[in-house]
DNA sequence: GTGGTCTAGACCACA
DNA sequence: GTGGTCTAGACCACT
């Protein structure tokens, strides 16, 4: 069950709405909150669900359609891709560039590999190493 | 010795160019390879070098400026802060954003605390972990 | 004897349903696959077999209706036009609109008329022209 | 010398116009009309030139950048992808859509392969052969 | 009801 | 000046 609402409270001036959204929806595909051929709310429902203009949720909806996660059924409404290798590689894709950027800015901040998995060790018990060479 | 140059060369063009500096500054700052009190390039050679607008850079410099990163010394130039400190502030919060953000978005694909150690330790390994339970 | 089941199968979401089953429909009559007089599925049966709404077949048929390539008798069922010229008429039709679309399509994307016909007896026979001058 | 203006007159009320203008761009490119690393007009002015909504021509680059054939330069503009490659590829894609959809529509209408060639020939040049068989 | 397109107009970030 | 985002509201095609 998902908690639609609860996307629109969080949206983070610095970035566009729409972008937000998508990856709020990429999530749920990815942990399953969302399943192959579900079928989303209309663009109209999440557009009063979430408080935004429905334009908005239109980009949205064309973005994910464009990627082949989702696809529009004339007069119906979108749905899920039935295709569970897409959703598989869309996991994939954004733990592999979450690694990505996070190892190339700490090794950029001048973090030898061990330092980093050390620091990041530290930093999910809830301390925080103290700031060693570096 | 920095290669200036090569900082143009990378520009992403998801993000705005002056960011982009102002991060190459901080990265070059944290690793000590712009040191304190040390004198930085003008606007406009710096604007020669990156071949970008003097404007972007000005508004890179009034960022750090207003960071207290850097001063202005009029007629003379732009120069690093004494203040040791301040860059050591920056690395811990540069540092701690990163790992912060990254630890967000895993779990947010699912991912429990262990599973993120064992994959960074394979992407660091340079292999990929097999895609179990995501 | 016709496979209406498997018109179904290849609907592409880019156009109107009901524009398919119209051009499927046409493709049928011009082949002689429907022949002059015979009865065609009543609404509801077309419907079942094509999984696909009531009021879109009944729009396919009110178009072919108005075409008067099918004639309604009340009671009894749909029809095929007795008029074999209305099918040789819509034969013509077909295939002048096909070859006017594909040679106006050509000679824009820069080809001239001879290479229009080179490239598509190299496509006929299953290899690709090489992409000479364009 | 490209005639903007002219694009705006011949929109055919049945596509969408940001898919006539793309459309226009791609042949534009494939014919070497618009070259490699060329600027190509700014939204407002385009929207000016095709007296068409701003956000049309929007949604139009926006399509165009997706497909890598052009990059938006922020505050500077947009301009054609330096990848001659890009282009080629373009070409030869269209070009094979365009035989693709001809022969499967002519097949489909009972054409053998070698009546394909006749008809197409007859019509080039100028005439049109009688239906005979089909 | 659904999605799809288009317009008009606003505001911001960027060069 | 440029592109980018968002809103509001309209109209159409489709199911």
């Amino acid at each position: 069950m998902i908690r639609w609402e609860q996307w629109g409270l969080t949206f983070d001036d610095r970035y566009p709405i729409y972008r937000q959204i998508v990856q709020q929806f990429n999530r749920a595909f990815v942990r399953g909150d969302i399943l192959t051929g579900e079928r989303i709310p209309s663009i109209r429902e999440l557009s009063n669900l979430l408080k935004v203009n429905a334009n908005t949720i239109q980009r949205v909806y064309q973005e994910m359609e464009r990627d082949e996660l989702i696809n529009s059924r004339r007069g119906t409404g979108y749905f899920v891709t039935e295709d569970q290798d897409r959703i598989d590689g869309l996991r994939l894709q954004l733990v592999e560039e979450s690694m990505q950027r996070f190892v190339e800015e700490m090794r950029a901040l001048g973090n030898q590999d061990e330092d980093i998995i050390d620091r990041l060790q530290a930093y999910l018990r809830g301390g925080e190493p103290d700031a060693k060479g570096a």
